[in-house]
DNA sequence: TGTACATCAGTGAACGCGCGTTCACTGATGTAC
DNA sequence: TGTACATCAGTGAACGCGCGTTCACTGATGTAC
């Protein structure tokens, strides 16, 4: 049956935040248009009235996730907050609702030009999100520093969720803290 | 039709072989077993007699790649030819034949108990050679750095890989290696 | 060393299944009068 | 404001396809005599 305006904008908005994080948690290739419009409270036939196909959703929720994410970063006004955060093995174990960054970079290579092209754009306008946020100092090595401090975030996170031991995982996650907030912490 | 021992233990090595490098380059999930078995001359009926399951064989291919992995970097001399080796474009485009960590690290923790278990302890391995390889100070600041120059490492590369602009690649490639190899090379 | 036969690696057809996508249909929406 | 009707978001059955896995069969291997 036909919805108001209103409503379809509610669901339009629900299948991207809903494919956000299950993209984020499970990987692009696990997640299907039926859990996806499930978790939306629709059924999967509704699904091409809002979106072209399963890529062009991907797209979408990658530009929506890493917009969020780059005003986040924006916003924060403590780096040492956001750092321990982001380094905590809450985010480790929370994919779904954490960096995309760090959940879906080994993934985008491996997509459409479409998907790839959104992500990469994102990760751009973070990088300069962080380099304004870090930008003490001259405006090239601040933004040499923004791409270290997020290498290091992402490869700490990724190779965190590998571990299979608590052990290696919070190694890993106080390596990161040590290197990225000075020594006092370590 | 039946083949001598000698014959079926080459199969058995060109799939492993196969799969390793199809898995890095394609992800577990876009890889099919007709593909591995073709890729070894084979038919996708034969694959069975190797191995229980696709998820056996992805274990074992890990299991080979990042002993392989470990094994180099014990063996290899030259630290920052290393690092330039790894934080090279060609790396960065040859992902089926690079790093396992970097390549794989991203699907690992979405796969069975039998896969993140032996990229763990792959893993681990890993870590241990580098600390060794790099443990000129006391063990544990040793262990600490070896951590940290693999996080970086990894994420660098995890990142230039969804770079669709050659400049943002070679920016984050030049921001690790001028971290991981002083700055004279920045 | 030669022969007969059990073994078993590899083949290719077939299976059930879940996927992305399509489509005829439904019925509430919202517009034209 | 009330009525008639065109629109179109959502439903659910159906599609073709490729996947992992199974299995009856084949025929070279390698062993027992």
């Amino acid at each position: 049956m036909k919805v108001s305006k209103e409503t379809s904008a509610k669901h339009r908005d629900a299948l991207v935040r809903a494919a956000s994080r299950l993209f984020r948690e499970k990987g692009f290739d696990k997640v299907g248009i039926a859990e996806i419009t499930a978790a939306a409270g629709l059924t999967h036939g509704a699904f091409y009235t809002h979106f072209a196909s399963k890529q062009a959703l991907c797209a979408e929720a990658i530009t929506r996730t890493s917009r969020r994410t780059a005003e986040a970063v924006k916003a924060n006004t403590d780096w040492r907050a956001y750092v321990e955060a982001y380094l905590d093995p809450k985010h480790v174990r929370d994919r779904g609702n954490g960096c995309p960054y760090a959940a879906l970079s080994g993934d985008v290579p491996r997509e459409s030009a479409l998907v790839k092209s959104a992500f990469s754009q994102a990760l751009e306008g973070s990088i300069d999100a962080l380099a304004d946020r870090l930008g003490d100092r001259n405006g090239t090595a601040a933004r040499e520093r923004a791409i270290l401090s997020l290498a290091t975030l992402v490869g700490a996170v990724v190779l965190a969720r590998t571990a299979t031991d608590t052990g290696l995982r919070d190694e890993i996650l106080s390596a990161a803290k040590a290197k990225l907030l000075g020594p006092s912490k370590a």
